[in-house]
RNA sequence: GGAAGGUUGGCAGAGUGGUCUAAUGCGCCGCACUCGAAAUGCGGUUGGGGAGCAAUCCCCUCGGAGGUUCAAAUCCUCCACCUUCCGCCA
């Protein structure tokens, strides 16, 4: 959420930035609802000031005290009770509120105004007609999706033979490069509780359910590991001096993707579960626009030693969803459809998460604050093994390793069978 | 799955109905001493919210939610988590 003195000094600014983004709130009415409260908060606490005056006063309290500390007790009651219902529906509409983009992030409705800043490499040109990965995977035994969908349902699959050893080998050197970056590397829970999956990470646009629930229990599934690992640190004030905390964490992804099925849902590319590499970082508010940039740099190092090639694309304020300041997505040239799809995401979410999930730090002087969250894509598994196999892809049929994963495998290139 | 014991401020840890406005220690901040530092001494230091230009005042906060009472860290109920032991299991 925001912070609600930028809603009560600022209420103008609060009113433009959900238009940035394309929401429609009616912030007058929160701002309705926050006089309310608060002066039901008053009452409430000059009942209760009362009330203590009476007990707190000191030993034995006379009879006639009894009951006026009742009488008092009765009346708060009545008037927390109508506090309560203020107060859920006041936070309720105030947590929808949009955090403010960035001034430097381009204006924009939707995806259609994201901007290209820049491609880095050459769409790989073929001297033949290249295969799209569904069709090299099926040649190659590498997925096997029919096998998944009499498992799981459909857009489950089974990874198989070199691909499954690709998988780890992504995992294992986008790792290397996170250490060396200096990173903590987590293996996070695959499973969270409500409070870390609703609202925390990935939340499409629309009222979708995303998330896989367990039954009878608080628990679902993670979408991603933004969301256990903007969790690790909830509820604690961190030692400034400890800061920026930079983690790697490897998990499954799971998302139900209700609704999104279209040009691209077959293959790879949309499946319900998939494992990911997350960049999660925790730093102090000024830090975090550098720390972004680091981030991006980071997924591009990784593309980079990769050999793949890829188009770096700045979110439009419209397209940022509720949580970012400001995204960049990173986009690899997918042979097979003659397109770019997108591989890496990163976000710098200010301090908009923290205070949800009450993250704080502490300076030197004693005094607190919120930190800045920020998360970005290290490695998505399942999109990456697209790229690789329709970039790589040779005349015959097989398909090349990159050159930087031949230290975590036992084989060069994937044979035809 | 069974049994027992726990959860107190940034950390450790005392507190079993009434100045708890939470002892004490560590850490941290300020001041004094010092050329400077260490040591020492003195003072400050949970977090959140509300009123006020401010000084300041008030409310809430001892894992969470309810309850008993004029009064709850302390008593009762439910829930979560942690530790140890037994069983089972990779």
């Amino acid at each position: 959420m925001i912070d609600i003195k930028l809603l009560r000094d600022n209420p103008n600014f609060v009113k433009e930035a959900v238009a940035r983004k394309g929401y429609r709130i009616d912030v007058d009415e929160i701002l309705k609802l926050d006089e309310r409260r608060r002066k039901l908060i008053q009452e409430v606490e000059e009942l209760r000031r009362s009330s203590n005056e009476i007990s707190a006063s000191g030993q034995e309290t006379s009879p006639a005290d009894r009951d006026k500390a009742r009488g008092i007790k009765e009346k708060v009651k009545i008037k927390e009770k109508e506090l309560e219902v203020v107060e859920d529906d006041f936070l309720g509409k105030f947590s929808q509120i949009p955090n403010p983009a960035f001034d430097d992030v381009a204006e924009g409705k939707n995806e259609a105004d994201n901007k290209e800043l820049r491609i880095v490499g050459k769409k790989t040109e073929f001297s033949f007609k290249p295969k799209d990965h569904l069709e090299l995977s099926e040649n190659l035994n590498l997925i096997d999706f029919k096998s998944g969908a009499k498992v799981a349902g459909s857009q489950f699959y089974y990874l198989k033979n070199e691909a499954a050893m690709l998988e780890l080998a992504l995992a294992h050197y986008s790792l290397d490069v996170l250490r060396e970056a200096g990173f903590e590397v987590l293996f996070t829970p695959d499973l969270a509780k409500s409070r870390f999956y609703l609202g925390t990470g990935y939340l499409p646009k629309g009222d979708e359910a995303q998330t896989y629930e367990i039954k009878d229990s608080d628990l679902g599934l993670i979408a991603t590991a933004e969301i256990s690992l903007a969790g690790y640190h909830a509820d604690e004030i961190l030692d400034a001096k400890a800061l920026p905390k930079k983690y790697a964490g490897v998990s499954h992804c799971f998302r139900r993707e209700a609704g999104a099925y279209g040009k691209y849902s077959k293959g790879l590319y949309r499946v319900h579960q998939f494992t990911k590499v997350e960049m999660f970082c925790y730093t102090p508010p000024e830090a975090s626009k550098n720390m972004h940039n680091e981030l991006l740099r980071l997924e591009e190092k990784i593309f980079q030693g990769l050999g793949l090639t890829y188009r770096v694309v700045a979110i439009c304020a419209g397209d940022l969803g509720s949580q970012a300041a400001a995204k960049y997505d990173l986009e690899a040239w997918l042979p097979g459809r003659g397109e770019w799809g997108e591989v890496t995401s990163t976000s710098n979410t200010t301090d908009y998460q923290a205070r949800n999930l009450n993250v704080k730090y502490r300076l030197a002087d004693g005094k607190t604050g919120f930190v800045h969250t920020l998360n970005g894509t290290a490695i998505a598994v399942s999109r990456a093994i697209i790229a690789i196999l329709e970039n790589y892809q040779k005349e015959d049929g097989s398909v090349a390793v990159p050159e930087v994963l031949h230290k975590y495998l036992s084989f060069k290139i994937i044979p035809t069978r």
